[in-house]
Formats: structure tokens, C-alpha cells, sequence
RNA sequence: GGAUCGGUAGUUCAGUUGGUUAGAAUGCCGCCCUGUCACGGCGGAGGUCGCGGGUUCGAGUCCCGUCCGGUCCGCCA
């Protein structure tokens, strides 16, 4: 037996015990005949001491940083007790210890705070994990992991393994592709989700399926993407939109209170996509704090139903007459931003990733008079009209894009996050969620000039929408006007979950009629042997007895992310890839051997050796 | 595919207008220290300034290229 107790359990009222534990040199603290080590394991810290008597042993054996040791000795208690340590009224006084591994020095310090970089840590990525601050991270997503599991296991759910080696659907994602040996010339493709396999697990009757599983998307990574990142995939059978609402608002609820002891009573609130878009022009608002966009002109075909409080407003201003869209917030408290500041501002929202062309803005002062960046356009009374139409008060500042819709709509939603982040109104310890319903079911790409999924093809629409998509062919006349086309205004059966600005699920209710996949597949421009070929076996299975069904995955990884107060899902994953899509440690990707390719009947025709 | 920031001691970083021998902290090594827990004190070793080219009397510093890493845009049904 290696150890009679771990590094992180033993207390005053064990004093007197004859113990052994095993771990981790973490620090020795030697002075003179006597010497402190604190020996480390995955549950905590317990310190050693070498007293008089037994120092020689530490002189014939010199113990280092990372040392594996096993040390035997009798629990005492502590003349001088950390109360910063659970183990910190005892020490363990060594009576024999055993070297059981010598480490060399490590090239950063296992520490909270280490002084290591990212790229090092990762390169060293075993010995970043014997740190607490990433050891607690992985805790949080096992913590999550198993709420999600005892949920949904509560609720019925079975978790049902599906394929890793698939078939690539050029649809979506870029695939990660797996040649065969067996079918040489022939290609797998790693799942970008595991959508059919759960849709037909629900033709087969398994009618509440669950797996958290890995899927690969071949894609650009950010701080939060990974080419292998876990989804908790979901999907029911006889379901609507709103029993999928319930059930999974339930699962988020379950997680919150089990891993983070967050009573989060409220119910979820729900926002269309279009008040998403126009309240805070971002189909995954950050709802922690108000600033809500003002309209003030807008093309009316993007929000049919919406009226613009100053459309009718004609400034002479032609920065504002001549664009497509004007919007704007008000920042609380900021009217007495500075030349510098405002200045500062309009560079932010002109840099490459924002690009607007300038920031106007009108300071509403204390004493209830207006300042503007564009006075001689516009008289007082259309500035406080302006301001009043953001619900601007004294004291405030509004800030004002102007330009084309979608990239001003954009550039608002990012400057609003900024000025929220700038106020601290995005609190880390604030957990505020949201459903985002109604998604329009398609999106036009125009270097295609064709209609995409703006989910995914098996999105059904909101049944009062189905006859359009029915009685309408998906061509496109005039590029130009591909808003007024009926496909513009269809709405899916679709939802995401947002959690403080970020989509952590979406799902929706599935098409379960050959007829309708059919449709849809016809209006993403698939001719019908094409459908057959890539989604045969869906159409196939939609014959022989499909039930209404539904689900939704979440994003495992940045729901953990976000839970842990962080931005970046690296830490809360055991072994990541960097952001070319490296694994650092691994040095993978990697060439295989000449008798590798051939096996495979590969040539490598174009690459940097 | 694009933008941007960074690469200097094992590590994290500083390094002025281009100017003598490139610094700090930490880690490492040695000596001292009987109550530390970020121990302390003294001493020491440790550098191809990512790489290649250019400008210059002279380059860590300026220019060009390239590689690596971070962040973002495009992309991610």
C-alpha cells in the first residue's frame, strides 16, 4: 500500500496517527537542522517535517521540486498553524521517506500563479495540470458534467453512443476527413454534431436520447473553438418547441444549482430574434445590462412590422440622410467624456474588425442642454428628440453609428458590449440567461446567390409558415431584393440558449416528412439525386414511421467556460489544441510514414516539408 | 484569406533618440539559518536579443522578408 491517506485529509484530530502519503514535492523550506516540505496531490497539501534526527536522510537523499515522494511518520500538531490550508493545523513529522521518482527542474512553477506562458504550459501541458487553477477547472466541467448526466437521467433520457467515422456532407462546416485502407480512395469524416444518428435514434422509437460527445468542425479557431469540442446532445420524440423549452431550461437550472449553488428562480426570458436584432442589434444580446439600441433609421424590409421613431427626421446631415441605417445608445453617466475620450471612441469603432467610417455623438449635459458632434446640422430640438428616442437622461452620452445595416447593426451591438464592459456592467459573477426564438429558417449567400439553412437542413418551419416554403421556388430573380423574396420572411422552429452574450445551446423541432426534407432540401438548391445521395438513408427513415421530434445541444465546453468566469475554453479542457489547430505537445499535426500513404493510396502533391 | 499585438537569461518581463560590458524579478547552484508556509541572508552560474537579409562607423532598437505564439475579422449549417 502506497499511502494511508491523501495529501488533503488529514486534521488535528488525527494527531498522533502514523500515517503514509505519497505526492509531489511542491516546495522544501529548509532551515538548518530542520526542514519543511509541503508534499502535493491532487487533493491538497499536507506539510512534512524533517526534524533533527532524521535531517541526514534529506543529506543523503537530496529531494527537488516535483520529487515523487513516499514518506511515513506521525501526525502532530503544528506549533506555528496556517489557516490558509484545510491541513494546515498538522504536519506529518517524517520518520522514513522513499524517493519514488526524481523530477528534473520544472521550466515553470506549479503554482496558482505561475510564471509560465501560455504556449509553454501547453507544451508542458502534464505538469500545467498538477496546478490548482486548472485542476479546479476540469472539477467544474466533471461537476457539469455529472449534473447534466443525473438531469437528464432523471428525466428518461438514454445516453446511445454514435459514430465517429461518418460520411462528409459538404453542407456546413468543413469536415475533418479519415481516408480508408479497406475502401482505398475513399474518405470517413469525423461528425460535425451527431444530428441524423440522434433523428433517426427517434424514427427507431429511443424517444429521449442524450450523449455528451465529441464533435469536429475543420474550422478557424477563437478563444472559444476548438476543432474537438464536446456538445450535451440532446433530442425527444412528440415534442414541441415549448416541451423543449421546458425540459432543457429545467437542465440549466439543475447545472446552475449543482455546480455553482445558483437558485436561478426566474424564468428564462425569451426574446424573438427580431427584437434581439432590434433592441440590441445581436441575435445573442448580452441582457445583464439595458442600453438598448435606438432605431432611428432603418430599411423597412429588414423589420417589416417595426416604425422608426425619426424616420421621417430629415437632418441635413447627410452622414446621417445618406446612410442605409442610423442607431444608437445611451451610456449612462458619460456626458462628461473629454475631447481625448470621445476621440478615443470614434478610433475604436474605426478599427478594421468594426469599420465605421466615424462615432457622432450628443452629450446630454447635467443642466439638461444638448452638445453634439454635428450642431450646425441639427437644431437643439432634434437633439433632445434624438436623445429622448434612446431614452437618454441627463447625464448621459449617446453614441451614434450610421451606414449600411447590417455591418452598423453589428458595430452598435459590438460598441454597446464595449461601453458595457467599460462601465462593469458585464459582472463575471452575474449569470443571465436567455431564449432567442423565431431565427428566420434561411440565410441568402450571395457569392452562391442561394438560400442556405441558417441552422441546419433539417429545421422545420414554424408551421404557419410551412405553406409559403411550399407554394414558393427558392430562385432569386435580383440578387439585390432577396428581402422581399417569400424565403426571407420564413421563420424556423428553432431556439438558442444565451448565457451573458453567449450561445451555449440551440436546437430545434426537426422535419419528419420525406415531402417537407424534400422541400427543403429543393430550396438550398440540392437537385433530388443530390439529396439522395448525402441524406438518403434520412429520407429513407422519414418513410417508415418518423415521429414529431426535436432537440438541442449545448456547447459543454464554453457552458464550462463561462461557469468558471472565463472567456477562453482552453483551460476547462484537459488536452487543447492551440490556435493554428496544433496540439503543442503532441506536435500534431504531424506528416505519416511513405508506407502509411501508400497503404492508403495518398500522394501528398503540395506541401512545405 | 485578412488585421493586430508579441518573440530579449530556465521562466515572466524592462531595455530611452541607434552608441561602452544587455538589466530586474523569479527559478537554478553553493554557503548560512530550529517554526517556515511567497521563509530569510550572502554569494554564483545563466543570453546566437526567434531566424534570414538590408540600412549604418555602429542594430536588441530602424527597414524588408520569414517562422512561431496571442487576440480579432472572414469562416464556424
Amino acid at each position: 500500500m502506497y499511502r494511508t491517506h491523501t495529501c488533503g485529509e488529514l486534521r488535528l484530530s488525527d494527531a498522533g496517527k502514523e500515517v503514509t502519503l505519497a505526492g509531489w514535492v511542491q516546495t522544501v523550506r529548509k532551515f538548518g537542522a530542520i526542514t519543511f516540505i509541503d508534499l502535493r496531490d491532487r487533493y491538497g497539501i499536507t506539510q512534512l517535517l524533517i526534524d533533527e534526527a532524521f535531517n541526514s536522510l534529506l543529506e543523503e537523499n537530496p529531494v527537488g521540486r516535483e520529487f515523487v515522494l513516499q514518506v511515513h511518520g506521525v501526525v502532530s500538531e503544528r506549533s506555528n498553524k496556517n489557516p490558509q490550508i484545510p491541513t494546515g493545523d498538522i504536519e506529518v513529522a517524517v520518520q522514513r521517506f522513499t524517493i519514488l521518482n526524481k523530477s528534473a527542474t520544472p521550466p515553470f512553477t506549479i503554482q496558482d500563479d505561475t510564471d509560465g506562458g501560455e504556449d509553454l504550459r501547453m507544451k508542458y501541458r502534464y505538469l500545467d495540470l498538477r496546478r490548482n487553477a486548472v485542476k479546479k477547472n476540469l472539477e467544474l466541467r466533471y461537476a457539469v458534467n455529472r449534473a447534466a448526466r443525473n438531469y437528464l437521467h432523471d428525466h428518461g433520457f438514454m445516453d446511445i453512443e454514435t459514430p465517429f467515422l461518418i460520411k462528409s456532407t459538404p453542407e456546413g462546416a468543413r469536415d475533418f476527413v479519415v481516408p480508408s485502407r479497406m475502401n482505398n480512395g475513399e474518405f470517413y469524416a469525423l461528425p460535425q454534431s451527431p444530428q441524423t444518428f440522434k433523428q433517426l435514434l427517434m424514427v427507431s422509437g429511443y424517444d429521449r436520447y442524450y450523449q455528451i460527445t465529441r464533435c469536429f468542425r475543420d474550422e478557424d479557431l477563437r478563444a472559444d473553438r476548438q476543432p474537438e469540442f464536446t456538445q450535451i446532445d440532446c433530442e425527444m420524440c412528440f415534442v414541441e418547441q415549448e416541451d423543449i423549452l421546458q425540459m432543457f431550461e429545467g437542465l440549466v437550472k439543475h447545472i446552475f444549482k449543482a455546480v455553482k449553488g445558483i437558485d436561478y428562480t426566474d424564468a428564462i426570458e425569451r426574446m424573438t430574434w427580431e427584437d434581439a436584432m432590434w433592441h440590441y442589434g445581436n441575435d445573442k444580446p448580452d441582457t445583464r445590462f439595458d442600453m438598448k439600441v435606438a432605431n432611428m433609421k432603418f430599411p423597412g424590409h429588414v423589420f417589416p412590422g417595426k416604425k422608426s421613431p425619426l424616420a421621417a427626421l430629415h437632418s441635413g446631415f447627410r452622414v446621417f440622410d445618406e446612410a442605409e441605417t442610423v442607431v444608437a445608445i445611451a451610456v449612462s453617466g458619460c456626458s462628461e467624456y473629454s475631447r481625448k475620450q470621445t476621440d478615443e471612441l470614434t478610433d475604436w469603432v474605426k478599427r478594421p474588425q468594426i469599420g465605421m467610417q466615424g462615432l457622432a455623438f450628443i452629450k446630454c449635459n447635467a443642466d439638461g442642454s444638448f452638445k453634439s458632434s454635428f450642431d450646425k446640422f441639427f437644431p437643439e430640438e432634434k437633439l433632445s428628440e434624438t436623445a429622448l428616442a434612446t431614452g437618454a437622461v441627463p447625464g448621459d452620452l449617446v453614441l451614434i453609428l450610421a451606414g449600411a445595416e447590417e455591418r452598423t447593426r453589428k458595430a452598435i451591438s459590438e460598441l454597446r458590449l464595449e461601453m458595457g464592459r467599460r462601465l462593469g456592467l458585464r459582472k463575471a459573477d452575474e449569470f443571465k440567461l436567455l431564449w432567442v426564438l423565431d431565427f428566420p429558417l434561411f440565410e441568402y449567400a450571395p457569392d452562391e446567390n442561394r438560400w442556405v439553412a441558417r441552422h441546419h437542413p433539417f429545421t422545420s418551419p414554424k408551421p404557419a409558415d410551412i405553406p409559403v416554403m411550399i407554394a414558393h421556388s427558392p430562385e432569386i430573380a435580383d440578387a439585390g431584393k432577396y428581402l422581399e423574396h417569400p424565403y426571407a420572411g420564413i421563420r424556423a422552429n428553432a431556439y438558442d440558449m444565451v448565457l451573458n452574450g453567449n450561445e451555449i445551446g440551440g436546437g430545434s423541432i426537426r422535419i419528419y416528412q420525406r415531402p417537407l426534407q424534400e422541400k427543403m432540401f429543393a430550396a438550398l438548391g440540392m437537385s433530388p439525386e443530390e439529396a439522395n445521395h448525402k441524406f438518403g438513408f434520412l429520407l429513407g427513415a422519414f418513410e417508415y414511421g418518423a415521429p414529431p421530434h426535436g432537440g438541442i445541444a449545448f456547447g459543454f465546453d464554453r457552458l464550462c467556460a463561462l461557469l468558471g468566469g472565463s472567456e477562453s475554453i482552453r483551460d476547462f479542457i484537459a488536452f487543447p489544441k492551440n490556435n493554428s489547430g496544433r496540439d503543442v505537445m503532441l506536435d500534431a499535426p504531424a506528416t505519416i510514414d511513405p508506407q502509411q500513404l501508400e497503404e492508403l493510396g495518398l500522394t501528398i502533391t503540395d506541401f512545405k516539408a
